[in-house]
DNA sequence: GTCTATACCGCGATAGAC
DNA sequence: GTCTATCGCGGTATAGAC
């Protein structure tokens, strides 16, 4: 866990800086909010990142190695392609649920224009990430292109948590996302039996529309 | 198509201001900006708009009534559920790969933290668009929560163009979203059968990954 | 390793001429 | 309806004392 004579100064402001950038994005945080939340002058920071970049690059890779570990942990936990299927659906969206920094930082990535930025972010934070879900996807399902399924999993668990801060306000909009077993439950069968297989069994509780 | 006296002038300044804040987004685009986009000058804007965040407003219902309008041509346009749902993957693929504007504008409001903003835009852009794939969603499966399925086939579409600014950069990717027809096939069946009844003939063409 | 002080720039918005 | 000019604020980054 030891990396420099520096490491510790600069993990106080790391952790910081992940909150802010997760809330209002690269550009939303100023340095001197930085230096507020982690207790010190903005010229501080300047000793221990040469620029307000890297220090973004720094705390976004910090913040997704953990991400990494946790979803290849989750499926080391099972044996079979469909339960591994469920293991990682099930930590994946607790952890969405529970820590709205990394969906968020994800976010602002994806709108992200700086190519050279995504391109070093890829390399030291989703490589691994994206590899796991393909290997994944080849095993649970060898009929479908297994990149194109990968993200199509990928995209059913995450979206929901993204679009919740705007669906959240219109009339007939259920939030699954807030019972685990039941959105576990219907993206595990979406995905496996889709709409014409699936048994009744598979409906969730749903209040009527307005 | 007229609404008062002003509304060309307004109209203009829309259709570049939409240009801008889908590409930066409110906090990234400066008055000053719009005004050269437009060819005014700042203080010229405020002659027709209180303040940039009632520009902000406009420009954002401006662009989505357009997209209300075409997914509910596409669903009008076919008569079985499952030939609707084909028509609007169709449509939406196709708007998002050539209009990146309006995929960008959705991203950037779903990050957005002001709550009376997103009740704005709620009840002014989307609410409608959600009620259409909440129904389609409902005759589609009874079998599902109806507010579940309709996120996730909005996830399954939309997420793809969201992930391919950073997926773009990963080995073993593959740009289905760039090949319109293999892309709505592989959504389809996958929302239709699932990976478990899902036919050997579902396979899109595949690069092996390095 | 952290501070105070500051250079220099771009922001939203407004006053008042035309 | 659009202009020029400007106010007051907050941004990144740096110089130099301690």
């Amino acid at each position: 866990m030891k990396y420099d004579s520096n490491s510790e100064g600069k993990e106080k402001i790391l952790v910081a800086s992940i909150l802010l950038f997760a809330e209002t994005g690269f550009d939303g945080v100023s340095m001197r909010d930085v230096a507020e939340k982690s207790g010190l002058t903005p010229a501080a920071l300047y000793y221990h990142f040469p620029s307000k970049e890297q220090l973004y690059f720094e705390a976004v890779v910090f913040a997704f190695r953990k991400v990494a570990k946790i979803v290849a942990d989750a499926i080391s936990a099972a044996s079979t392609p469909t339960a591994q299927l469920e293991s990682v659906v099930d930590v994946a969206s607790r952890m969405l649920a529970e820590n709205r920094n990394i969906l968020r930082l994800m976010q602002w990535i994806k709108l992200d224009r700086n190519e050279e930025r995504l391109r070093r972010f890829g390399a030291a934070a989703f490589q691994d990430l994206y590899l796991t879900m393909y290997r994944l996807a080849s095993e649970l399902a060898p009929q479908f292109n297994p990149s194109a399924l990968a993200v199509s999993i990928i995209g059913i668990v995450i979206f929901p948590f993204e679009a919740h801060a705007v669906f959240q306000f219109l009339p007939g909009y259920d939030d699954l996302e807030g019972s685990r077993a039941h959105f576990l439950k219907h993206v595990v069968t979406l995905l496996s039996d889709g709409f014409v297989g699936a048994p009744q069994a598979a409906k969730a509780p749903a209040t009527s529309i307005a």
